[in-house]
DNA sequence: GACCGTGATGACACTGCGTGCCACTTCTGC
DNA sequence: GCAGAAGTGGCACGCAGTGTCATCACGGTC
């Protein structure tokens, strides 16, 4: 993982090749696909494990606040995380929004998030008599607030003197109001 | 393309090599790369082409309607086709959210449309006095509307007996609430 | 100390994607 | 008829990812 990020810092993702991964971590290429399933992983890993705590800390929110701003809430803890290392945090993001190949794992680490604050979100909607029609709310929602989160993340990344959280903010309020 | 079409409907998207669809075609493998840039291109070029008409839709609302209002009516078009076409629709939708290798494809579309609603929104909304922060309000309302879509296409595809215009305005009118 | 399973490793071969290079054909204008 | 341009296909290459098999180190057993 360590000689990996070194190599994406240095040459950019796409340029990297197994090979090299591999050869600066002293191993072969072939025992590298035994612990990664690809390049992929590596990024995905990094991503996942930088915000595993949104759900524990959603579900600590108070059951009575209105879920959009638990949400926002939620991701403070991740939001002050990547200000307080913003020289490391916007190469990645910035990383993660121009190669192409790491687009797929992107849209994974979305459907991730997705899949665990769903349920959670769920819990707080108002019940619903079972019509016919599925019901999309808790999916939308969520939905809803990844898209403000990478929006706010990606002009933060894009503009040195702006701050996560004020663009956060901004995005959250925009979309609700 | 028809080619491609018939063979990603049979086998899947991954399952179907370059060289079957040449084939088919009546051209060499390298004559293909020629006239697309990969597989995901013939993905692409059909999600792109499918809804190319959203922001001449957009733009053709009244001023004064509430900006995510606009956004529903100009999703309209769409989903009138989709629902009609259901029979062809609901399986491309299924692909290309259970094939992980269209995943990248779909980013791509979704920042295609992104790139086209984003200033026809930004034209829409109250201006700002130019502050320090970037603006980030047309991106962050764009992004969740298409999340909004991708959510109730999702659940379409996945429910027989649903109605897409219907799922999406549930997930629309639940996000703004 | 010799023996044997088990698991980790690496070498090799193979399929598939995508690209550069070059030869060949066809079409077009002079 | 001929030169040039454009389209086409063959070939070779690098890279991702997978299956197969040999090798090697380890711990326990006799």
């Amino acid at each position: 993982m360590r000689q990996a990020w070194l190599l994406f810092s240095r040459q950019g993702f796409e340029a990297t090749t197994v090979d090299q991964i591999a050869a600066a971590a002293g191993m072969s290429r072939r025992t590298f696909f035994r612990y990664f399933t690809g390049k992929d992983e590596l990024v995905l890993t990094r991503l996942v494990e930088s915000g595993e705590s949104v759900v524990e800390a959603f579900r600590a929110r108070p059951a009575d606040e209105p879920v959009w701003t638990s949400l926002r809430r939620a991701f403070d803890e991740g939001v002050v995380q990547q200000e307080a290392h913003a020289a490391l945090a916007r190469p990645l993001l910035v990383m993660l929004r121009t190669e192409p190949g790491v687009r797929a794992t992107v849209v994974e680490w979305r459907r991730r998030w997705q899949d665990l604050l769903e349920p959670a979100v769920a819990e707080r909607l108002p019940r619903r008599r079972a019509g016919s029609s599925p019901d999309v709310r808790a999916a939308a929602i969520v939905a809803s607030a990844l898209s403000c989160l990478e929006t706010a993340q990606g002009a933060w990344a894009e503009h040195p003197h702006s701050r996560l959280s004020t663009l956060l903010d901004q995005a959250m309020t925009t979309v609700t109001a």
